[in-house]
DNA sequence: TGCGCCTGTGTGACATTGTCACTGCACTTT
DNA sequence: AAAGTGCAGTGACAATGTCACACAGGCGCA
């Protein structure tokens, strides 16, 4: 077991809990893997110990759009959820980079929420921060505009204007929950301005001030 | 203290946890009343014992969006999550009908997630619906057609078309999310296709088959 | 080197949904 | 009766999504 998920157990189950840590594997994923799939029953409560899961959902006609993204030292709520009320995945996480977790299996998970303070106030502290995510997200797709929205993402993935964005339109459309059309047309536009150069599979942010004062549309 | 609020209580703190019932509280609302709103702080765990809370968000421009509704012993995700990562409600809450509701405090909500398994097991249950709640909602703005929502809504307002909706164009707007003009045109598509009789305020479902056939479209 | 093949991108035409600026109607208040 | 108010209808237009392509560059392979 890596130190950094000792750390984490330690934390979670403190002197006293020893033997909860030792009911607990760490497993590790490589990149691009499904970590659940929509109508899996769920079984153990999933903590991500390095690395980044993404979850989203997928349209019928191949839209798909992220609710959220589970990273170092954070817990899937949709994991969580669903062990306690015994429903199924209503989403799918897929890795993004090489992933390691700790598995929690449901006895140890109910008994740690009785038995660690430290463990509950995670698990909700989680809670809390995915509920937050979902509904920021729902008024974004609702109300937001897709140029604000684009800027937002990109100044996000280029460090603010930093680092050019290694993504292609699909990847970017499907973060938003968009068509590439409309990403394709929108990203043309903002090079047009100069805000931007585009390659195959790259954006340049050229002029990040022009894009952070659009992205803060709407605040 | 109503005795369905006892028998709430008596439920989720059982024996031996008697001293945490007399430090919970009944509050009485009445309809159209605000519940907290966005950017308000929160200190209690609201638990509802009969009623209705409509919790939604606001745009700019007035247009606004049901996230979930709490009903008869249910309790609020938001306040919950808020409670322990200790951050400001996203969203805001308003009663729809006349509700009451327990009020627990916080250090009572800490100390029965650590003493009570049935409290611990029914906060979870309702965050996980909550949260199923949530991302169904996303997933319906972002992919769903806006017929499509509307009958699926004019079904469930009409109890599978047994009794006529009260409720204006404005108000199916902002179940769903979108703006009156967009309502009004379907419904009067609707009309013309003789599934609903409008009126002022209210809509008469005729063709409640076809009106379902409609709704489980893209299932 | 030249030939397909695949992935990513560009684009026009059109459908759907949201916005804006009105109009008119029914009911209530004065 | 006149004015006010909330609700509904409507046309023009803007923004976004859909569909059906075309095109370009890289890559493997004959």
């Amino acid at each position: 077991m890596s130190t950094a998920a000792k750390a984490i157990l330690e934390r979670l189950f403190p002197a006293g809990l020893e033997d909860l840590r030792t009911r607990v594997e760490e497993v590790h994923l490589a990149a691009g893997q499904m970590v659940f799939r929509r109508g899996d029953p769920c079984r153990n409560y999933l903590l991500v110990v390095q690395g980044s899961v993404r979850v989203k959902v997928l349209a019928a006609n191949g839209r798909e759009i992220t609710l959220y993204r589970v990273r170092d030292s954070q817990s899937c709520v949709i994991t969580t959820s669903c062990l306690i009320s015994v429903e199924a995945y209503p989403a799918e996480g897929v890795t993004e980079v090489e992933t390691s977790a700790l598995v929690v299996p449901q006895p140890v998970f109910d008994e740690a929420l009785g038995s660690s303070a430290e463990f509950r106030r995670f698990v909700f502290a989680n809670q809390g921060q995915r509920l937050g995510d979902l509904i920021q997200r729902v008024e974004d797709v609702v109300f937001g505009r897709i140029d604000v929205r684009l800027a937002r993402l990109l100044m996000t993935l280029s460090e603010q204007g930093t680092q050019p964005v290694a993504a292609t339109h699909q990847q970017l459309a499907s973060e938003l929950g968009s068509a590439r059309e409309v990403i394709s047309r929108q990203l043309k536009q903002f090079s047009g301005r100069g805000w931007v150069g585009l390659g195959r599979g790259v954006i340049d942010v050229k002029a990040p001030a022009a894009l952070d004062e659009l992205a803060r549309q709407s605040d």
